[in-house]
DNA sequence: GAGCCGTGGAT
DNA sequence: TATCCAAGGCT
C-alpha cells in the first residue's frame, strides 16, 4: 500500500491543522494551539456570545461577564436583572435568559458541564452548533462543528450550489468526510478562522488559503458565487412612539415582558408597536407631551421609526403598571437596549 | 420548515 | 446610503 496516497492530493484536514498552528487568532476565550484546553465555563460563554455575533463585539463583554462572574457558579447565583442589564447591548436577548437557565442548570449538577455532544444539546441555549464545538473544544471530543463560516469554506471547497438553507444537511455531511478523529476543536476553530480571514464573503484571499489547490469554487473561478442563499423577503418598516416621563431627576422605566422582541429588558414605556404593528401613539398618562424627535433603529426583519415624546414635570402618580422610577445619573447601568438607549440620548439632548 | 429574535462593522 | 453579514437557537 502507497501511504502517500492518501496525503495526495488532498490531506485538507492536515493542512488546515498546519495552517491553524501557524496562524490562529490569539482570543481571550482561547488556548493557544498544542496547550490544554480552556476552562469549558469560558468555552460555553464565548460560544454562546459569538452565536451571530463578531468577536470584536464580543471581547468586551466576555471580558465584563468573567471578571464579574468567573466561574459558571457565580453566574447561576446572579439575579436575572443583573445578568440581562449586563448583556445589554449585545442583542439576541433570549441568548441571556438562556445563558442563565443554563448556568443554573449546571450548578444544580456540581458545577459540571456535560462532557458530550449529546448532554450539551440538552441544555438551554446550545443547539446543534454550540453543543458541538464545546464538546470538541472544551472536552476534546469528535464534534462535526457548523457555523457560517464553515458553511462557507465548505460549499466552496466542493463548490456545493444547492442553496441554504436547505443544503445545511448535505454540508454537514461534508464537514463530517473531513473533519479529523484528532484535534476535532482546534479543526473547527481552524476552519471558523479560514472563514474570518481567509475565506471571506466577498473578496476571498485565496493566495492565503491553505487547500486553495483543493477548492473546486476556487478552480471555477468563482469562490464568491458560494454559499448560494435562497433570496430573503423584504424588511416591513413600523412606526412607534416611545414615552419619557421625567420626575425629580428620575425617568420612569418598565421591564418588558419575558418573550418576544427585546424580551426581559428594561425599557421606555411604548405605544404597544411590536415586529407586527403599529404603535397606537397615545400617551401612557395624559399632560404636556413635547417631541424630542425621532429615532431609527433595524431589527433583524423590520425596521423601526420611533417618535419619542417627552413629559416633564408635574405627575403626583406613578404611570399604570409595573415600573420604576430609575435616577438619570445611573442611566447608563440601567441596561437600555441599543434602541432606547438611542431615545434616551435624544432626551437628554446629547449628540448620538 | 419558516418566522422570530439585535447589533454594529464592512463594503 | 443601502445591503449584507456574523462562532444560531427556539418555536
Amino acid at each position: 500500500m502507497d501511504a502517500s496516497r492518501d496525503t495526495i492530493p488532498s490531506n485538507v484536514p492536515g493542512k488546515v491543522l498546519d495552517w491553524y498552528d501557524a496562524h490562529a487568532r490569539t482570543l481571550p476565550w482561547r488556548a493557544a494551539p498544542g496547550t490544554p484546553a480552556p476552562d469549558p465555563y469560558r468555552v460555553w460563554l464565548s460560544e454562546v456570545m459569538l452565536q451571530q455575533t463578531t468577536v470584536t463585539a464580543v471581547k468586551d463583554y466576555f471580558a465584563k461577564f468573567t471578571s464579574r462572574w468567573p466561574g459558571v457558579c457565580d453566574l447561576a447565583a446572579a439575579s436575572d436583572e443583573d445578568v440581562m442589564a449586563a448583556w445589554a447591548g449585545l442583542g439576541y436577548y433570549a441568548r441571556a435568559r438562556n445563558l442563565l437557565a443554563c448556568a443554573r442548570e449546571v450548578a444544580a449538577r456540581g458545577g459540571i458541564f456535560p462532557d458530550t455532544e449529546e448532554g450539551l444539546r440538552a441544555l438551554p441555549g446550545l443547539g446543534a452548533y454550540t453543543a458541538a464545538a464545546v464538546a470538541a473544544i472544551a472536552f476534546g471530543r469528535r464534534a462535526v462543528v457548523v457555523d457560517a463560516n464553515v458553511e462557507r469554506v465548505v460549499t466552496r471547497l466542493f463548490a456545493l450550489d444547492a442553496p441554504l438553507p436547505g443544503s445545511r444537511p448535505a454540508i454537514r455531511a461534508l464537514t463530517d468526510t473531513i473533519t479529523p478523529d484528532r484535534r476535532a476543536g482546534d479543526f473547527a476553530q481552524a476552519l471558523m478562522d479560514m472563514g474570518a480571514t481567509v475565506c471571506t464573503a466577498r473578496a476571498p484571499r485565496c493566495l492565503l488559503c491553505p487547500i486553495a489547490a483543493d477548492c473546486r469554487a476556487r478552480a471555477m473561478g468563482a469562490p464568491e458565487r458560494f454559499p448560494v442563499k435562497a433570496p430573503k423577503k423584504a424588511k416591513p418598516t413600523r412606526k412607534g412612539h416611545a414615552f419619557w416621563i421625567e420626575r425629580d431627576d428620575k425617568v420612569w422605566l418598565v421591564r418588558r415582558a419575558g418573550k418576544g422582541m427585546l424580551g426581559g429588558m428594561r425599557a421606555l414605556p411604548d405605544d404597544g408597536w411590536s415586529a407586527r404593528e403599529d404603535g397606537h401613539g397615545e400617551a401612557p398618562i395624559p399632560g404636556h407631551w413635547e417631541s424630542a424627535g425621532r429615532v431609527g433603529h433595524v431589527f433583524t426583519h423590520f425596521s423601526l421609526e420611533l417618535g419619542l415624546s417627552v413629559h416633564l414635570g408635574a405627575c403626583p402618580d406613578d404611570p399604570p403598571g409595573e415600573g420604576e422610577w430609575w435616577p438619570l445619573d445611573r442611566l447608563d447601568d440601567a441596561g437600555l437596549p441599543t434602541l432606547f438607549a438611542k431615545a434616551a440620548r435624544l432626551a437628554l439632548a446629547e449628540p448620538a
